[in-house]
DNA sequence: TTAAATGCAAAGGGTTTGCACCGGA
DNA sequence: TCCGGTGCAAACCCTTTGCATTTAA
């Protein structure tokens, strides 16, 4: 009788350590700091931040070397990466689902903005242009609903 | 009889020296080359962009006044900012339509998303939630057509 | 052993700021 | 005259790069 291998479905990032390996790889102190900074963040998160986070619990953090990790996850998909509204780079941290944003322009306010919502533009876009939207890298500003109003 | 004011439809830029007096401010040459520039763009340009052109027509201009320019040419209305893919400040220059942005994450082509194209999403939040978007800060990537298939 | 990662320092790019001087109105 | 603009230089911030050194495997 088979023993099923344990799989744990709830710490995806357990999976980092091998991934790497298999890719030839190393699997560093410095790395294991950040994917313990990773797996403690939940939707996006800026470099600047990410370099933040890992100085507070280890000041002697390198920023360059947080974003060379960071393009390594990247490439083993991750992490993603898109641009927020202040043009900084932002990380996507996965398993996350995957989501649009949502900005109000007038207080700054900002949604996640789910599948079915969007829905309408996919479909639209695909029918029309043969398009795939990618959710990951898709923002909508305007007004929301009290700004709106108050102007 | 009174004689209309003749209104030079085909050049908004026309009204920028009077709009700025009107808000006690002036009309520098710098700020008429600067306008010469944008008069001549068409839909988007980085505030890089804006200070290499200026610097082909005057190899003196400087940075800092085409940035405090275009911060005032948007408080007056003339150009609203965004931020490219690559998080960079993206001016449009008006009175370009409104449109949103499109681009393939592949090959990096770019589109622009006209109102009736994107109406099912504007639909879609309004009902949804009453936020009004605004074409001019929505951007959408995935892949194109093309890339889609060769993957 | 040895290629991959790190630490460090420096550069890089676009944008912003402070301040003395200049010049439209 | 007077306040808004300009020129200049420096600061800023995040991110990237080069290279010698360290270290995981």
């Amino acid at each position: 009788m088979k023993v099923p291998v344990p799989i744990n479905v709830d710490n995806p990032w357990d999976g980092v350590r091998d991934s790497l390996r298999r890719h030839g790889m190393r699997w560093t102190p410095q790395r294991r700091l950040l994917i313990s900074v990773l797996a403690g963040a939940r939707g996006h998160v800026t470099g600047a931040e990410l370099v933040e986070r890992c100085k507070q619990l280890d000041p002697g953090t390198i920023p360059s070397t947080v974003y060379r990790t960071m393009d390594v996850l990247e490439e083993l998909g991750y992490v993603r990466h898109a641009h927020g509204i202040d043009g900084r780079e932002e990380y996507h941290v996965l398993p996350e689902h995957e989501h649009a944003h949502l900005y109000c322009v007038v207080c700054g306010t900002s949604w996640e903005l789910e599948k079915p919502e969007m829905e309408p533009l996919i479909n639209e876009l695909r029918t029309n242009r043969g398009f795939e939207v990618d959710l990951w890298h898709v923002s909508v500003s305007g007004r929301c609903q009290g700004c709106a109003k108050r102007a």
